[in-house]
DNA sequence: TTATATTTGCAACCTAGTTGCATTAATAAT
DNA sequence: ATTATTAATGCAACTAGGTTGCAAATATAA
């Protein structure tokens, strides 16, 4: 099921997103949308929104779903293949625009990679 | 809070992770081991074993927490920069002795890199 | 063997995420 | 425009992984 149709609870969605320079948890996202929406519709775009390459997702160490604006893919091809870096000062959650290179794994079909860095981010790090 | 004591629970949970080739989830453990034991102290055991060293924990593209044998870890020094794989097809989680190397971050503290790697395993490439 | 401190079991709880179904709203057809 | 069709939403109830408090049991030290 793919973005079809485009009402006021996507149009919030993907304002939220573009304006926001990181990651967001979903959590997060249902708490800032409680006034406009019902937790299972965050839910529910969200899946829609990653299935038509808008958005895309990852886990992050503390078991929760995290999304952020996808910015090097588009519905054909998704380069997901970024980290993710989650600051363990302040929470914060950021693509990195670097390049992690998997090695190749004899006997193994490799096909999609996760990489989650911790640390400190530019602000905490001062 | 370490380990201190040698209680037929946590030797319980030694021997199968002894005994196991593959990381185990958690849920799993609570299911394998329901007759022996309270979920509450599967929980509780497996942090303690964590904390001293004798098992690494991540978690799972699905969000489930996994456990596996520290194989080139002590107290002291803890490697687990090592990817785990996950078999897509089969469900089997795996340790990888490969080395990933994190690129060096700009203007950032890199603390701990989580890597997993989802595809298919070796009896599953077949 | 007794004293002390850690472990365990249990039940209740917390919370992220899901499901079914009736209602509402967006697009397509007339 | 109006109606028909189909997708999107709200709501309430539910599932499941994980946690907590406390009393009872068990391992180690004395």
């Amino acid at each position: 099921m793919a973005i079809i149709r485009k009402t006021k609870s996507v149009e919030a969605l993907l304002t939220l997103f573009n304006k926001a320079e990181n990651a967001m948890s979903v959590v997060e996202l249902v708490k800032q949308l409680e006034d406009e929406m019902n937790k299972t519709t965050v839910y529910r775009i969200l899946e829609r929104l990653e299935e038509s390459g808008h958005l895309h997702s990852f886990i992050g160490k503390d078991g929760l779903t995290w999304y952020a604006k996808c910015k090097d893919c588009d519905e054909a091809h998704h380069h997901d293949a970024h980290p993710h870096f989650q600051c363990l000062n302040c929470g914060k959650v950021e693509c990195l625009s670097v390049d992690v290179s998997i090695p190749k794994i004899p006997n193994r079909e490799v096909v999609v990679s996760h990489v989650l860095i911790q640390g400190k981010c530019e602000s905490c790090v001062k």
